[in-house]
DNA sequence: CGTGACCTTGAGTAGGTTCAATTTGCGTGG
DNA sequence: CCACGCAAATTGAACCTACTCAAGGTCACG
């Protein structure tokens, strides 16, 4: 029961998805669908029916608040499984929204459920993936509790830089979403995360042009964030 | 599948500590512990092996970051279950430590599997359950992105009126947490915490005293927070 | 009663927001 | 393929909120 977390949740998945898919194929309920960016998967308050694996791209689910401001709750990127915040009230309690061009499978829920038999453990391990959501809002809570700006959003880049799973430093990754909604998800504003990337950048912590960056200093940067990633 | 969120989240507890129980009496596993003030429950990377039962009381969990800070990262009253979290990498992510006099009542995880076919909903009302903390969470982390502290205390002390469950506004509610407390989970500090309670009562929104408060004025509390509660 | 933990209040300061101007980057159509 | 136009990102300056440090008050418990 006892793993090392990332390599024990890539495994998780795969293995979720695995089942998941042949689980759609002996129902004939999956479907893939390409998205554009910008492109709704669901909105808030959409009945509950299905969930999503991202195979390609990017998504953000938000919710809406009153007076039409949108709050970005969560980042989903490849091999994510988005949509089962949904199975408790039987409504998706956000919207999701492609950042970019992507793709993702749709699975009906229900379906899932009647295949117990044949994949005993697939029940088991969505309750595993989902203790492993809760334990990373945790840790985005914790994060969102730094006092500097310049710690969230140093974390939030090394955050993409750990769930990338690439062992080299020197690795390009990508930042699909705008500098407003990093501002938005961490509750600063896009000026402010303007200037720590900029801060960051100069400090030589980190190396970014527009929407590509790469960690330059690992050790000085996990330093900054108290140990702390999210 | 679709019901009111807070009736829906009653019964659904309810449901679930009656299989509870009734499973732990099977199987001779359950065990209710008295705790004092400030015990603990588990702490931070014990392995996992049962949840509890908040019987009666309240209970904060909380990660220790490197330097020995803690960060709380949920607070539990009467009838939440405590551990869950620790399904996933089989260690609790967080320590958990009574606020006051409180009783739980303890059950061995790997019991529930084994009785699913005595009680076909328990695993699945499980999921329902931390999808429900996953959802909670989302909101949580729309309250840490609220600009305002006075906005975030608004909004906390809210959300502790509407899980009471109470229907009259003039019941008094406990905050069994200190300032302190309260100061590190919203992510600010205690002084700003004491600041934005007295201005909250001096316009007279809410009515505090030491650690007991009600609200006066719901519908101007409501509009404070824009909406948003947790 | 006394003692320590908790809470409140005050004054000065640091850091983030706001508003505004400019620059950069990207997709579209000529 | 280049030029245009719009969206996104950067940068600057003034303001304001929340933090820090400090002192005093209150409450619970021995």
């Amino acid at each position: 029961m006892m793993q090392n977390p990332n390599s024990s949740l890539y495994a998780l998945r795969k293995s979720i998805i695995s089942n998941l898919i042949d689980t759609s194929t002996m129902t004939n309920s999956g479907k893939i669908t390409k998205l554009k960016k910008g492109d709704l998967v669901f909105k808030e308050c959409d009945e509950f029916h299905y969930i999503y694996i991202l195979l390609s791209g990017s998504i953000k689910t938000f919710t809406t608040i009153n007076s039409g401001t949108e709050k970005i709750t969560c980042f989903y990127y490849q091999d994510d499984i988005v949509g089962f915040s949904g199975i408790d009230t039987g409504r998706y309690p956000v919207s999701a929204k492609a950042l970019e061009a992507s793709s993702v499978f749709r699975i009906r829920f229900n379906d899932i459920e009647k295949l117990t038999d044949k994949h005993p453990n697939l029940q088991n391990n969505m309750l595993r993936l989902m203790s492993r959501q809760i334990h990373e809002n945790q840790n985005l809570l914790s994060l969102l509790g730094k006092t500097q700006s310049e710690k969230k959003v140093a974390s939030f880049l090394f955050n993409i830089y750990i769930q990338s799973c690439h062992s080299s430093t020197f690795t390009t990754l990508k930042l699909p979403m705008s500098r407003r909604d990093i501002g938005n998800y961490l509750g600063i504003t896009e000026e402010t995360v303007s200037r720590s990337i900029t801060k960051l950048s100069q400090n030589n912590l980190i190396a970014i042009s527009g929407k590509k960056f790469n960690i330059v200093d690992k050790m000085k940067l996990v330093e900054l964030i108290d140990g702390h990633p999210v």
